[in-house]
DNA sequence: GAGTGGTCTAGACCACCAA
DNA sequence: TGGTGGTCTAGACCACTCC
């Protein structure tokens, strides 16, 4: 419990954090050049880096690679009981939300995938990998994993939209009960290239098995989230 | 999609990720020196310090503060809704739990947590901070906040055993509804000292508000986990 | 007391982004 | 094309751990 050594990183980042506080740095606002910052705090970029990433773990402030550093907007809450959509939830929260569709197809299903959706070895499942924004801002980065067997055609229909209402509208199938697993850890490559995150830092990774009205596995979701996007909310009992 | 630069430092993260995967470098086991590692991989250590703090972000490896680098366990499976304590769970996984208490005492609440407990504001609480291990290793820093009207006597139980058989016994309270906010960010100075995790390195954070078999709101805890010592587990619908 | 990790300095080159 | 962030070098001193 003694005092803490008075650090030329804790300095900085205290000193950024109440300018952030207190609006000067509204969010969303870019930050000055890291050169202009080592100047101002008068230490080496080495230094003032080391301050900005302790910062970005915290979630007051992210980067975008190579274009620099903002201020971070607030966090998404995500309800897990609720279960509503990426596009509900977010527009209940009074933001915008956009999804970008990065590829779909037919493919061999992993390991992993089969093992989650209880398919036999070498099935094939309907790979949809997406890009999901808010307010412009990419946030999270998800794979779905269909059974195909459920799903005939939905490589045609327009999957930039939930896939929520989808299922509903041309399938009659909506979820109940859905299986949640939580990993704090860095993002994959994949997921690191698409939300413009430097390989290796951290992120939230969300796995969600569906069930449908029926209790069939219908499909499942890998999502890599960035961190400092988001908050989740449960309630049990 | 291009192919990725060769960096030193991901060429770095893959043949330490690689000898840790085929065990050759077991869970718990302590890596070389820094200065060796940046010997044999022919770095800096500043170089070899960002692959070293990568590997940590993904939960391969982990630090104890000025003691060293570690190949990191497998996490602990926390399921929201089975509710059951940490030593039970820890138990359940074939591994060995401990607590140590670290303080306990009546204070003035603050008013965050006299807006979870939806007391009027200036009440005082009781105030119980807990560092938890997992086979001999710090994981999670708790600070639990209960409602003295319902926990007369408490602070002269022994607080290092679980108190949900604490309240069963002595109180006949259990729990009812609980609810779950997680949140992803750096852990706060108490949590990072106590875990002797360096400052501003990323954690969990947890917070759970819990009523009673009568629904009367009773203590909330503020849980603070090392962000690669666990996985989380939910099921809705 | 030797060696370790924690911190910091003072530069450098490159690829990429924006003007 | 100039400035930016991303990466890397080659050292240094200090506080702490462990022997």
């Amino acid at each position: 419990m003694q005092a803490l050594p008075p650090r030329a990183v804790t300095a900085i980042c205290h000193a950024l954090q109440e300018q952030i506080e207190h609006g000067l740095l509204a969010p969303g606002c870019k930050l000055p050049a890291e050169r202009k910052l080592s100047e101002v705090f008068d230490t080496t970029r080495i230094t003032l880096r080391e301050a900005l990433v302790q910062l970005e773990a915290r979630g007051l402030i992210y980067r975008e690679e190579r274009r620099g550093w903002f201020v971070a907007p607030e966090r998404l809450t995500y309800d897990l009981i609720e279960r509503s959509h990426f596009h509900a939830m977010v527009q209940a929260q009074g933001r915008e939300a956009s999804t970008e569709l990065l590829s779909a197809r037919l493919q061999p299903a992993t390991a992993a995938v089969c093992a989650r959706l209880q398919l036999p070895p070498l099935s094939s499942v309907i790979q949809i990998c997406r890009l999901r924004r808010i307010n412009g801002r990419a946030v999270l980065y998800a794979e779905h994993y269909l059974n195909p067997e459920y799903f005939a055609g939905i490589l045609d229909c327009d999957l930039s939209q939930s896939l929520t209402e989808l299922y509903e509208r041309h399938y009659g199938i909506h979820y109940g009960r859905v299986r949640f697993e939580i990993l704090p850890t860095a993002l994959p490559v994949a997921a690191a290239q698409a939300l413009k995150v430097s390989a290796g830092s951290p992120g939230l990774h969300i796995t969600r098995v569906n069930s449908d009205q029926h209790g069939r596995l219908i499909d499942c979701d890998l999502e890599y989230w960035r961190h400092d996007a988001v908050r989740i909310r449960a309630e049990a009992g």
